[in-house]
DNA sequence: GCGGCCCCTGTGAGCGCTCTCACCTCCCCG
DNA sequence: CGGGGAGGTGAGAGCGCTCACAGGGGCCGC
């Protein structure tokens, strides 16, 4: 019952068609350079068989594996939660999907786990890997550039050492908090809060400093760092409301963390926007769309970076077909971002 | 400077601890039948040359790959932007990775894209798969089945006919439908509306007959088909509303759903729960806290599901060492639910 | 009308691994 | 002290595929 028949092989795929294995392969991997009544004779006999390549064979001859590794470095299920993820992968998997890629997923468990992933990425499973949410301190970096798999980061790395090298998507973090603010001002507000996530993330350390860029001498009590969390983004905005009880804004470095905001304001006792503008970041629909009141955010398309990611990394590995428009090696992206506006702010 | 040192072969490690390759094969999977210096000398060989088996060759020859699909049913990104896969996957992956298999992710991205699921899934290029969110009239099950692919589904299957076999992970859909109705009755409520998930998929439908078992001669206006998205929520409560304005308690399929029509109640000026009890379903947090107000919600266990999943699957694929305590053939389960109390109801 | 060349097809050698089977050593028992 | 057996180890085949390379036609040019 569970056995399935023995799967048919191009060796019975050629003898059906009356032609050698080497004639049926080159029909199986495009047909290049074989007459056409052959390439109709393999093809009808690949329909009847319904003969599917065994990867793992050609792999061990061609040394490629047409599968990319997924590394979600978070170790916190409640981060892991975040639609961004979800967004991010579906955005991935179209464009793996339209190469014949796999996306093996490695989601870090633990504290611990980031050798298990290195060594499989060591290994030689996959062409190459795109990892996300990599913090300050994570050794993933380091395994990956040692197992010498062609990666793509998924938001800036944070050294600046040796790795410059590295390729990686983001969107314009810092353009984007200080847009953000800009509205804000323009808003007429002065007393501009901003909570951050963790700062050792490139993302919240450089939507930090876009916010610095144009509050530079605010008091400094106005910037509380969190986590990105909605219950951080609570507990950020009751300190910030014992701090300065008088702050008529706040921007917050993701739409979770400003939904946690916003519930602690309304719970004050304050209005939003009338006392206090709130705006947010990512523009996570689920979310922003649906605090009350809607969230003002800025916008970063998710699922676009997700999709060039996948991109710059089967260009890396020579993918033929991708992105023939963009010529020479590939270089990292960063996506302009755009301020939502909704109600919030 | 893409390409790797060659990997070291197996071949490799017999030759520098001075042994064949099949003593070498035998300690590199785990050693039995071959004497303690033999084991040590191979040890250190492949300590010294890191080495990492070729995962191709072996699959080659046995068969086997290590490798699981995950399938993702669901074409609409709102949806699939739901904390419930990221916990399921969390949890799948946790019980994978504990047994050296590896989680290879397929989404479903558009209507016509089951075609290419069904084929790679009859490619063999996993052992098994797991498959999440079907809808009634999906092909999958069928082009699974006849791929013969070991198949664990997450939710119980639509279909009554011939798959009886189908193996799955559900909870109590039904008797968690119950408990929240009967919470609300309890609560003195009389006119309980049901806001439905698809009920092209058992999960909501299940949940509509367990609201039916108590409400068996309720006035068939209170009950208003959606869903699972916010979105979705917020119609069918206006919906409702028009209906019977009158009425003193919603019970949402799930908690997004419910989140919208939280909203609703909130602007057409209701009080929740003074005016209008509300529960939810599922208890995903980030979304069942941090409504306002908080949610009464069914709550199952997501990522334990997911955990289930791979291990039924797993011990169906005969992998050693899973589930022992279990005996006989693996069997579907249901899981139970709990109510937990919140603010909304 | 014939030689040369190009285009197409087939042959054969592995890719790195597991697995069967034969062999060899050592131990135990009669 | 010799024979049988068990327990270890090694040799070799082959999983299904791709990729040189060799070879065989047909066609063009002179």
């Amino acid at each position: 019952m569970t056995d399935t028949a023995p799967r048919p092989t191009l060796e019975a795929v050629a003898a059906r068609a009356g032609v050698s294995r080497a004639t049926a392969s080159r029909v199986v991997n495009g047909g290049d350079g074989v007459r056409e009544p052959l390439v109709a004779r393999v093809r009808r006999a690949v329909e009847e068989l319904g003969y599917v390549p065994n990867q793992a064979a050609r792999s061990l001859v061609t040394k490629r594996h047409d599968a990319v590794a997924v590394v979600i470095a978070e170790p916190e299920a409640r981060v892991f939660a975040d639609p961004f993820f979800a967004l991010q992968l579906r955005g991935i998997s179209k464009e793996l999907t339209a190469h014949d890629n796999q996306l093996v997923l490695l989601l870090i468990e633990g504290r611990d786990d980031h050798a298990r992933v290195g060594r499989y990425l060591a290994g030689g499973h996959v062409d190459g890997a795109l990892v996300f949410s990599l913090h300050l301190d994570d050794p993933l970096p380091g395994l990956i550039q040692h197992a010498g798999v062609p990666t793509v980061f998924g938001g800036r790395p944070g050294w600046s050492d040796g790795h410059s090298e590295a390729l990686y998507v983001d969107c314009d973090n810092r353009e984007g908090a200080r847009e953000a603010v800009r509205h804000l001002t323009g808003l007429g507000r002065t007393r501009i809060a901003h909570i951050t996530g963790p700062l050792d993330q490139t993302s919240a350390a450089d939507r930090l400093d876009g916010y610095r860029d144009m509050m530079a001498d605010a008091d400094p009590r106005l910037v509380v760092e969190s986590d990105f969390t909605p219950a951080g983004g609570e507990r950020a905005m009751r300190e910030l409301l014992e701090r300065r009880p008088d702050l008529d804004a706040v921007f917050a470095a993701n739409d979770l963390t400003a939904a946690g905001a916003l519930r602690v304001l309304r719970e004050s006792g304050r209005r939003v926007p009338e006392d206090v503008a709130v705006i947010g970041f990512d523009d996570v629909l689920p979310v922003a769309e649906q605090t009350d009141p809607p969230l003002t955010t800025v916008r970063q398309d998710i699922e676009e970076m997700g999709r060039l990611m996948a991109r710059l990394l089967l260009r890396r590995l020579g993918h033929r077909g991708v992105a023939e428009d963009a010529e020479g090696a590939p270089s990292s992206v960063v996506l302009p971002t755009t301020l939502v506006r909704r109600a919030s702010a």
